[in-house]
DNA sequence: ATTCTATTACGAAACAAATCGTATATTAGT
DNA sequence: ACTAATATACGATTTGTTTCGTAATAGAAT
């Protein structure tokens, strides 16, 4: 099996990841419009950053029409998957209970959202 | 209130703090040989960046004695909520439901563990 | 066709992070 | 006092990321 090494994305490249996750299609101009309502960024930096997560194989784009058109090349969910382990091993050695308790201790969620999870757990429990 | 500036850890940075963190005090060559465990690196560039750390106010030195002992100076629970909250905020469009989803389905956990987490649950819903 | 507008391509600078070599200092052993 | 061993200090280099200016290109409007 030939495994494709894991590229991390950089935390600028992970912006636009997000806004290609939730749009599907963008051009660099609709992803910049998104980008600059949080930072202060000029056109070509984005252009440019898309760019090189096209040769580093983050995003495709279509180049047959004349506004190139992108879309994520790495799956948000695999994405996730990554750098939470990540994090878990470094900084929760190696504990996800930690975290999860960590983020909802801190980060405040439903009681819809509890009980989904508790519907998970109550899942994991019974395999 | 004076509120200090949160200063964001680099990866390098991050994997000293987590010796740190572990063992409480430690000479340069004690975080060294930890490190060098899992990375091929020189004693220089330990060195190093233990030093700019120390600009930074993430570690502690006591320089008294001839071979400096270091310590953190930034908490581990502090600097894991700070992370998590930039993870869930970006990574996450800010559920950390979807965070605890994602993080009890990939790595797995004990079934004690998964009772602490719904304990934790109960305690919250009934808040 | 010429001008205007929007786009991509590309190089270079600015900045940040990590690495290591070499010099210098300190201590312990002889 | 000399030597060996181990430390720190510091500069320089390398590598990676982000930034943007300028040029080239393509289509749309006149």
């Amino acid at each position: 099996m030939a495994t494709t090494k894991y590229i991390k994305p950089t935390e600028s490249e992970l912006e636009i990841l997000t806004v290609l996750w939730q749009r599907g299609l963008a051009s660099v101009r609709e992803v910049h419009e998104v980008l600059a309502l949080n930072k202060d960024v000029g056109y070509t930096t984005t252009l440019k950053l898309m760019q090189i997560m096209n040769e580093k194989g983050l995003v495709k784009r279509d180049a047959s029409v004349k506004t190139h058109i992108y879309q994520a090349a790495v799956s948000r969910e695999k994405t996730q998957k990554h750098l939470l382990g990540k994090m878990i091993d470094g900084l929760f050695g190696g504990s996800s209970t930690q975290l999860v308790i960590q983020a909802l201790g801190n980060h405040k969620a439903s009681k819809e959202e509890l009980e989904a999870i508790q519907r998970l757990l109550n899942d994991l429990k019974n395999q």
